[in-house]
DNA sequence: CAAACATATGAATAACTGTTCATATATTAT
DNA sequence: ATAATATATGAACAGTTATTCATATGTTTG
């Protein structure tokens, strides 16, 4: 009864007596759980995979380091657009990119990058 | 000539004259670019992976299968938000469930999610 | 230096998303 | 059948996001 109490929802109180609550799975994972601030950072790197245009042009680079009007015409999308869309695979940490002459060359930063779109390529095709 | 006409951008065809522009390379990914629809479902995925909460309660579910007021305890927000982006996660093929009495009882749908989350926590890590 | 080129950036807007609140559904117990 | 429990769902609102447009920055060429 003590535990319950302990272990009890500040929000809803009912449930308490939720008869399907595993009270000892729920203190063994209490501690292990994923902080808030991995959790964040985790979120945000999955929401710079989140929008097709990023995706196209992150498959894109897996072919090998690409200027930006390379990919522009690629994905078929504005200059612009592109542009503010590298910026924020940049921000995540997915692209890196060097300056050679005019063009900037972008590419995918690391095998981190490859292997979650590569994972997600899998499970969608099932 | 002609295949820098074929390859123009029709909403900025002043970039057929990039210097860095890569024929050769644009012209041999242009065949094997990932679909519109592919990318699509790619993103989607990533997307129900984009949000904290929902990051929170896969890894609540990486230490086994678990009923929503158990998850709710852990993760520490309102039953209608979880049952919620359990919804979405469900949606995207990340979780699976089965009832018993009047829980319900959620799970990792399969390895997939698990890889990416650990990739995804990996990469951030560095 | 001026012009052209390649890319980045800020502002604005339309579309989308996550939470809350109220309520509905499904299961079990009395 | 009624009440209680566990979860789902619809509507609404505030906050976020992707694109477009206009313009700025940095680089090379003449």
């Amino acid at each position: 009864m003590t535990d319950e109490k302990e272990l009890m929802c500040s929000e809803c109180p009912h449930h308490v007596e939720c008869g399907g609550k595993n009270i000892e799975l729920v203190k063994r994972l209490a501690d292990k759980m994923i902080t808030e601030e991995e959790a964040y950072f985790v979120s945000e790197l999955f929401k710079a995979l989140s929008d097709m245009t990023r995706v196209r042009i992150l498959f894109c680079l897996l072919g090998g380091e690409m200027c930006v009007c390379d990919i522009q015409e690629l994905v078929g999308v504005s200059q612009s657009a592109v542009s503010h869309q590298l910026r924020t695979l940049k921000q995540a940490g997915l692209v890196k990119y060097r300056r050679e002459g005019k063009s900037l060359y972008y590419s995918i930063a690391d095998g981190h990058v490859s292997t979650m779109l590569a994972t997600g390529l899998e499970h969608i095709s099932e």
